[in-house]
DNA sequence: ACCCAGAATGAATGAATGTTCATTCTTCGT
DNA sequence: ACGAAGAATGAACATTCATTCATTCTGGGT
């Protein structure tokens, strides 16, 4: 996140400083994106508008069509960085050179995965958000397949190493790798539909207790 | 579904036919919820008009607002719907007088949740539409707290059943709901967003999977 | 000190959409 | 056969929103 830069721009425009700034495009592009994913998880993605998003970033309405060409390219490209950038967290995590240990790994995973503070809730509205529009919009889907499939590849390398230190018997990696997404998804469903019923603590058992099962030697 | 009496007036609409039909109240309301399910699985939520849903159901835009006071209604009427459809059907089966044996009924239950033809992905996409807004939507996340809360107390007394039978130790039948609920929303999630990456006989294999885990007696 | 490329602005525009309501039509009870 | 209750219609209206573009402003290069 550009969050110093972000800091420096919301500050001068919430201060009332009217003084036009210059900036480079990638800069602005970015800012919008922010501003952006802040309107879909507080307004939801059907009633965000140009107007909304661009006084979000504290700027003019002509902007948006400067640097995006359309609004439909906007979210396009707001889906996309969200889409990297949770992946891309997870996929680090997996390749995990930092993090020799299996048990371990799977462990950092799960705290990327169902931690976080306030952020997170916001991704996840956006996530969702896209998610309820994909089966009508294949440009959404092809979005999300692209990064969920090499996402998936590294998870079911991951339980094949881990399946083949454990020793452990009748286990499918791929099987296993496609409930334990579809588990976390789904969780994180709970979280932002039914919160009261569904705390972050107890996700986070319902999950590790997914991954004892399958791995009782790596996950205490 | 109000298959046979909808399947009239369609015909009769579809055939050009421009004579009025007056139907009861009930009937009408049925006919715009259907056609708006079948609006939000084509266009996606955020498309979804007025004129496109009285269009599809072959009636003209004024009714809508005589029979829903506005559009956020008839959307919510919809939600509702489905929300009780779906849970409906489960809470059916789990409460299952029908079926004695334990294990059947778990079969039963995921035939219903992972079941059917093309019918079940527009519900899917209905769904996980609202899902997307209900961040935003306080109104949303009641309607689907307040039966998605029956179904998991059924489906915790389905389990607490069977670990009863089956004598099953350190399993929660609590955590194991809410394992299995949520596993069961990443499912259609996935199948609804990557279809090409999950069939539904994977979904359905990766959903028993857990299941024989966690009562191998019961599940085979 | 000056200039200009191009970044930024926001009023104006036109298209789309939710809602209304005067009017037409259907049905049913008498 | 007739009339009234109310179901159904769709043109008209007001609003909202994405997009445009003439104009203003900024900052780096000379």
């Amino acid at each position: 996140m550009t969050d110093a830069s972000s800091t420096v721009t919301e500050a001068l425009s919430e201060a009332g400083s009217k003084r036009r700034q210059i900036r480079p495009k990638a800069e602005r592009r970015q800012q919008l994106i922010d501003a952006t994913i802040r309107c879909i998880a507080q307004h939801g993605l059907s009633a965000v508008t140009m107007q909304m998003v661009t006084r979000e970033a504290g700027l003019s309405v002509g902007i948006a069509n400067l640097h995006f060409e359309s609004k439909d390219n906007l979210l396009k490209e707001t889906l996309r960085f969200v889409a990297e950038e949770y992946h891309g967290g997870q996929i680090e995590i997996m390749e995990g050179g930092d993090i020799p240990d299996l048990g371990e790994r799977l462990d950092a995973l799960l705290d990327f995965q169902l931690g976080r503070g306030v952020t997170q809730r916001q991704k996840m509205s956006v996530w969702f958000a896209y998610y309820g529009e994909a089966g009508a919009r294949p440009v959404y889907q092809k979005i999300v397949s692209t990064v969920d499939r090499l996402a998936a590849q590294k998870l079911e390398a991951l339980f094949t190493d881990i399946i083949r230190e454990g020793g452990y018997r009748g286990v499918d990696a791929r099987e296993l790798a496609t409930g334990y997404s579809a588990l976390i998804d789904g969780l994180h469903l709970g979280l932002l539909v039914t919160p009261r019923e569904l705390s972050k603590r107890r996700a986070r058992a319902v999950a590790r207790d997914f991954l004892r099962r399958a791995f009782p030697q790596h996950v205490r």
